[in-house]
DNA sequence: CTGTTGGCGACACGCCGACAA
DNA sequence: TTGTCGGCGTGTCGCCAACAG
């Protein structure tokens, strides 16, 4: 028998062990300069959605029958116990498998590493990559190497030989060395591989359209891999599981390890897969930290074809879960996007936020007041960014550089960390976690006489708050000002608490709530309203204020209240937390026709409603029908706000407090009895408070600015609630 | 561009869709001529255990990681909604793709279906397949046709051309055509594929070792497969799920589609898959009354490597569940076995009843009385065997030839149907339809009035019954006797009346089994007891009368149901069916030891303990020590096997009914209130049952044949449902 | 009867510069 | 600068019969 194709230089038999670890360079070469693997042991966010995805994209199968779990979330923060690199046998395709473990708590470290992760450059400097021609993969000739490709990667030729000529030896994926010869010949002269080329053409089973890759490692070896162009596979069907088994699969695999804290492992294929799945857990939250819009103008990554990077512009057309059914509430895909070149055929549609990085709009750069007192100047301006951002950079040295933009907006709201507080109670074992760093953070000396250290916690989040706090653009909050939330308190405690003590203290925070805010946040509130003012006056000057919206009965307030209340679910059902926010912020026409109101017809569909409903009972703003100098734009802004905030008052919000506390697993613990007592009296109390309020707002809208005060807060709670869920 | 490998005829460009069905004949030949599959329509039961087996096998890996899925059991009752055959486009792989519904009720169609599709030939009569040597797969040469393959399968040559050759086109599994110069030349002659076989060796990418294969279809068109040689395959470690996802994914596939009744999609690979895990319930149920025991000699099909088939022989060398822990109770593979030649090291020790071929030894071919009422003469003859055979086939045409001799056994210990019966426990929801079927069968005017077809159940099982009926040699129970089976009729009733109805109803059910059995069921005894006499005869005459066997004490039985009380589990942890069945039936050498009792050292162990434990306490049976006269015989044993169908009297039945009950779900649809209840009622009733019989015993045993008479008739009911598992 | 081998012819693989985009 | 082509040497594929197990 002949030696079957032992192109090269045939692999030691010795190595078909595949022990030896893939060349990380040369993997991460393969995956693409957009890919990123998180690193080990750090924390990160498993989306089975984009494994669905993955799995549904390598199957040619569209995800149609997947029958829903719902036992598993929409995402699960996991640590990343394990990280393999490979690269199939047959394929060279490369793949990273990881085992990831479901965590309730997170530890410094694994902080750290989600951190650190971010920065990583991944793509080797030392590389060219070349698609491959018709004739480089024809049987006729050999590889015709792009001079500075060979100039910079290959070893220099010795020019006195005729022609010039070297043996290059490079591994694979698999280490096996494959050998070309290296010649400068013809006319005119050129670099060309040809002995040895076509074997490796054929055993790879090349064609014209795949790319070749060689890099340089560092010590100096050469390698090369090989990218296949996306052709239509002839139906993978695997043969040994039914596309309906693998994504049940999947979801089962995880749905165990999220109910077990166990490990599970999952392949992650950067190349097969439309998106990644598994995102470092810094990276998520920064992006929640991007307050999207609809119409926002953005810019995404793109892979070229020389495997170099390109930015694409587009607009966001729509914001909402992409499978309302099976996912709820997932950020998976939740933003639909426009592009805007007409290239833009095969680019995707539909994007997560993670993904873009938001254009700076003149709204976005606008400074905040502490760090630049005076009124801005036409915005948009080049020395205007620079400002800021340097203003940010001396002021949070450690975040990134297009960190600073993105978070002006949402910086302003303190109260932020009530929300993620509440996201964390999905886990409640978090909660534990982070209750007693809240205390030994803010609240050193609170009524309640919570021990620091109380439960088995002893990492330290203090980072990570103490980074929200600067992420929040409050860098003096931290060592500063003191904030005391009894709300949060309280809650903790509950947990903490044998459950036949909680009738008496469980309402006790609200009602707390509803007055503590409002003494000890005024000082916020000026910021807070500043910043919404210019939102607002965004806002305003893309819709055309037309002047029915601006006509609403009083009663309309109570009557979505009402409706709110309805939409309580019973038995704690879950509701959809993006039907809560657009229930509180963007009411549908429907439900606007329902009140009476014609829906508008000069509304973009892609804006939010927040305008339309803030400014619904509020006349001032027709008084200012023509907003054009910056002054009466805030101005405007801030009159126009007030109500929208005030009719989100404190009874709704408690009520939406309420359905939180319902939908999050926090009740779950408890007896069911006590479940539902507990709900049973929030309700009513919350029906209190609401009638309260309605009364209130009725005589006359009394004390709007400390409304205004600690709504701002609660409303920037509730919304970004939606995003960290 | 050359195109690419055209080798042979080119594949028309229009056929990529690949829509025309696979040929079955060429896909079974391929297969190997052990693989059959189930009609479409019928009834299976698929085993997730052996689909986990498959996808170990695919994956070469273990399989110890994989959670169990307890609310998956063991197996399922399906139909075979479609059935698609397939062949891998890269290795030309079969595989089949099933779907399946997991079922509660079954028609008559789907039941005839399954019973027709026993006896499928499927392997095309006109084909020959040959593994390739070196000389085959090399480059330097064609392909050596054997002789007579060649005058068999291919046309017939022109012998008057020089040398005689012709071009042959055969098609393989994707309907590609293949072009082949068939030559007869060399000295001394030969057929050989000369021009053409190449380039289908290299595109195929055969190796020696691999096998070809010709069949000439019944449009005398010719057709080629390839059958790989399993060869350790460089880890399919698939780059897309994890073997745990994929064993995972099975597990909940078939779990959601238990759950739901939903269809659900597998794939059968039966070259890769250790064993065939989707067997026609025929064909499990037929296996299921083969009794199986410690020493049992059998045979078993293997291929051969010019795909015929071969018998090799075997004794069973274990009883009991592959895998205890996630598979409890499993039928799967519960056979550990030794093979009696010595190239046994490659053949499996485990293997399923439905595997196998129990060996005619002189006890199984003893026929029962009804069909030669004269003595048996020295048996194992073979006009015994043909006489059986034939007896048989009279009463039965219908049943296939290997069946009869196989069931004689089982159908004297109806008793063991009590076991079986509580197996199918496992699918409360089976219970609801047959307990139905048997009342419109026997129960035309029972006691507590339910009506016919109540629930869904809408299919007619006089079929499935009628079946059942003469395998257990009662041709005429069908048409004649009505049989009363409160218990089951009660249970059936509860599952279908408000909850609350429950707690005055639970208890009376078993209150009246004990008593209308009794009445009612008179006549079946004599049949059943004379049939139990022959059985026991010979019994006799195999073992050594040895004395000591015939002398035990009276305690015994008391300490025996002392034992079976102890080992039922408290709190519904399932009982091996096998470990019940010997507790019951056999009771080990130890058991018999801790009774004083020596191990028989004449006992054949393949033999049953029946006779072991049912002459124990008979006293009568040492007057007869010489039992020659049929008569004589039949006298004895049935007093023989009296005490041993009474030590399993009523109160033992019910205990294991209540243990039952307890295990299966069939509580679990109740209030948790109302099932601690329940429960504890029927515990306690049971008790008084079982304290009533014990000192009813210990009074003389008083009312023994009316005992029997509506055990055995009582046993044989629940036989039925075993079927209907 | 059929697996393997040596002989040998043909063909296509693959190296070369020319040419052109 | 590099993709494709014609020219052409040579390596190996593949047909044949001889030989052997």
């Amino acid at each position: 028998m002949k030696d079957q194709g032992s192109g090269g230089v045939t692999p030691s038999p010795a190595e078909v062990g595949d022990k030896k670890p893939i060349n990380s360079e040369l993997w991460h070469a393969c995956a693409g300069p957009l890919v990123s693997l998180p690193p080990m042991g750090s924390l990160v966010v498993y989306f089975p959605q984009g494994h669905s995805e993955q799995v549904a994209a390598s199957m040619h199968k569209e995800l149609d029958t997947i029958p829903s779990y719902p036992s598993l979330p929409s995402k699960l923060i996991c640590k990343l116990l394990s990280l393999t690199l490979h690269a199939d046998s047959e394929t060279d395709e490369v793949y990273a498998q990881m085992t990831l473990q479901p965590v309730n708590k997170y530890d410094r470290d694994a902080m750290l590493a989600s951190e650190l992760g971010l920065k990583q450059n991944k793509q080797p400097a030392e590389f060219f990559c070349k698609t491959l021609t018709a004739s480089d993969t024809s049987t006729h000739g050999g590889f015709s190497v792009p001079r500075r490709a060979a100039e910079k990667i290959f070893p220099p030729l010795d020019f006195t030989m005729q022609p010039p000529a070297q043996e290059l030896i490079a591994k694979d994926l698999h280490d096996i060395s494959w050998k070309f010869r290296h010649i400068y010949r013809g006319q005119p002269k050129r670099h060309l591989l040809t002995t040895g080329w076509s074997v490796f053409v054929s055993t790879k089973r090349l064609l014209a359209g795949d790319s070749v890759l060689f890099i340089r490692d560092e010590k100096s070896q050469l390698l090369l891999g090989i990218r296949r162009v996306s052709r239509p596979q002839p139906a993978l069907s695997s043969s040994v599981l039914s596309s309906d088994s693998m994504h049940i699969g999947i979801l089962a695999a995880a749905a165990h390890a999220a109910a077990n804290s166990s490990p599970f492992t999952i392949f992650y294929n950067p190349r097969a897969s439309p998106s990644e799945f598994v995102i470092p857990l810094a990276k998520y939250n920064k992006a929640l930290y991007t307050q999207v819009s609809l119409g926002m103008r953005f810019r995404m990554l793109f892979e070229t074809e020389d495997s170099g990077v390109r930015r694409y512009m587009g607009t966001i057309t729509g914001i909402g879960d992409l499978d309302p059914i099976r996912w709820k509430n997932s950020h998976w895909r939740n933003l639909q996007v426009g592009w805007d070149e007409s290239t833009a055929s095969e680019r995707r549609t539909r994007v997560s936020i993670w993904e873009i990085e938001p254009v700076a709009t003149p709204f976005y750069i606008c400074p905040p007041p502490f760090f630049r007192p005076k009124l801005p100047k036409q915005p948009g301006m080049p020395d205007d960014e620079n400002e800021v951002e340097s203003a940010f950079k001396r002021a949070m040295p450690w975040l990134a550089d297009d960190f600073a933009l993105k978070d002006v907006q949402n910086a302003l709201f303190p109260g932020l960390s009530l929300v993620q507080w509440m996201a964390m109670q999905q886990n409640p074992q978090m909660l534990a976690a982070a209750a007693p760093s809240v205390q030994s953070q803010y609240l050193t000396s609170n009524a309640l006489g919570m021990q620091d250290g109380i439960g088995n916690v002893n990492e330290d989040p203090a980072k990570r708050l103490s980074m929200q706090a600067q992420n929040i653009g409050l860098p003096n909050l931290q060592a500063g000002t003191k904030m005391d939330h009894p709300a949060l308190t309280s809650l903790a405690q509950q947990q903490q608490q044998p459950h036949h003590v909680l009738q008496q203290q469980q309402v006790q925070p609200l009602q707390q709530s509803t007055t503590i805010l409002q003494q000890q946040q005024a000082q916020l509130l000026q910021q807070n309203a500043i910043h919404l003012q210019l939102q607002q006056e965004q806002l305003q000057r893309q819709q055309s204020q037309s002047p029915q919206q601006l006509k609403a009965p009083a009663s309309l307030q109570p009557m979505e209240q009402h409706k709110l209340k309805e939409q309580q679910p019973p038995g704690g059902q879950a509701v959809s937390q993006a039907q809560l926010l657009n229930q509180i912020l963007q009411p549908s026409s429907s439900q606007l026709q329902q009140m009476g109101l014609p829906k508008s017809p000069t509304q973009r569909p892609g804006l939010p409603s927040l305008t339309t409903m803030g400014s619904l009972p509020q006349p001032q703003l027709t008084q200012s029908p023509q907003l054009q100098q910056t002054a009466e734009y805030q101005q405007a802004l801030l009159q126009s706000q007030q109500p929208q905030l005030q009719q989100l008052s404190q009874s709704e919000l408690q009520l939406q407090l309420l359905q939180k506390i319902q939908q999050q697993n926090l009740l779950s613990q408890l007896n069911p009895q006590h479940q539902s007592q507990l709900i049973q009296q929030l309700s009513q109390k919350s029906q209190e408070i609401l009638q309260q309020q309605v009364l209130q707002h009725q005589l006359g809208g009394a004390d709007a600015v400390g409304q205004l005060n600690h709504l701002v807060c609660l409303t920037c709670l509730l919304s970004l609630d939606v995003q960290v869920m």
